[in-house]
DNA sequence: AACATGTGTTTTACCAGTAAAAGACCTACC
DNA sequence: GGTAGGTCTTTTACTGGTAAAACACATGTT
């Protein structure tokens, strides 16, 4: 449980950070794999961050999957459910704007989303009487019963799925990630670079 | 599934072990703030693994924006540099076929990407003589600089990025991952339902 | 040998996202 | 009161991804 930071020498397990488990069990997940091939023609580099953020990636991109199974079935996409899921949990109207920082993708796909979604008459817009240049964008009931209606398949399907883990260890693993997560978010400058 | 069920909210640092990080400060990240708002619309679910899947999901959002930046500079996207540091870190020719494997692409990304890198002369591919359907994909000399003179930057770059995170915490971190990694991995049917 | 079936790769048609510019509108200052 | 500059949103042009079909070839069977 040594150095994730100071070169870790031989045999992956340098990130590992658990007491016995050297032998048994071994990780069979593709990162390691990866990492292990890396350091074979690199060994003079610090494969450490890889072990972090290539699994973060990776969980992503196979999460992503996993929850998309019960967001398909209601016909939404994942960014779709995030626009209506920001109307639905905030409890109010939002503006393009808002959306926009609530969902954290570009105002465009913004602007197209709300299209479709309006279209599909889950959302509803209005102008805004002081300020025209404004939009406020509100669920209608069919959107909200919608985004009730799937939120628990939706967490009861990412329970299955986390079940691979001890309920400790999600704690855990939820603490660590807000920990990065906060630093990350906090010092936007970082990722600017 | 009680309403709180095992949710490590203050209590977190009791379940999760960590010892002297137990800095009670608390996570101004979004997810938490997100959790917040679906508790008070919806306090009957469980939004536990939302804590996980949630930061998991925007962390890798915010890391790869991170680790883009050394990519861009060499005009690389990360699935590029993913499909060259394939071939680099095996070490030998890889078919198209073995790089969807490896890349988790599609056939038809891989694809593309083979022809716009072979096109910048990264790689080269030459046919099989036995089997005419399959060809093989190597980097060139000016491919395999270039892996190799990003990977060290790119390393380094992850390592201040999760330099939020004390080693340990970044061990730790990178064992749940890589339990929860392997068993979503090995279950693909999990992820295919 | 001819054919059905399977595999490796590419092509096609299409869809969603982005960046940058445009458009519409506010505001504040001269 | 007109205009410069800023803000909110949409449009445009384009890129990169996918799914499904097409293509090219191999293989096993009769």
């Amino acid at each position: 449980m040594t150095a994730t930071n100071g070169r870790p020498q031989a045999g992956g397990d340098a990130a590992n950070g658990r007491p016995g488990n050297g032998s048994d069990a071994v990780h069979t997940d593709t990162v390691s794999t990866v990492v292990r091939q890396w350091q074979a023609v690199h060994p003079e580099l610090d494969t450490g961050p890889m072990e972090v953020i290539g699994r973060i990636n990776r969980c992503a991109a196979l999460l992503q999957q996993a929850e998309d199974a019960p967001l398909r079935r209601a016909g939404l996409s994942r960014p779709e459910f995030d626009l209506l899921g920001a109307l639905r949990r905030t409890g109010h109207e939002l503006t393009p704007g808002e959306l926009v920082r609530e969902t954290f993708s570009s105002g465009a796909a913004v602007t197209k989303r709300l299209k479709q979604l309006t279209e599909r008459g889950l959302v509803e817009r209005r102008g805004d009487a002081r300020d025209r240049r404004v939009a406020h964008v509100r669920l209608t009931d069919a959107g909200r019963d919608l985004v009730d209606g799937i939120l628990p398949e939706q967490l009861a399907y990412e329970t299955t799925v986390l079940s691979a883990l001890a309920p400790e260890g999600q704690g855990e693993l939820a603490a660590l990630l807000g920990d990065l997560l906060s630093r990350l978010e906090g010092r936007t400058g970082v990722l600017r670079a």
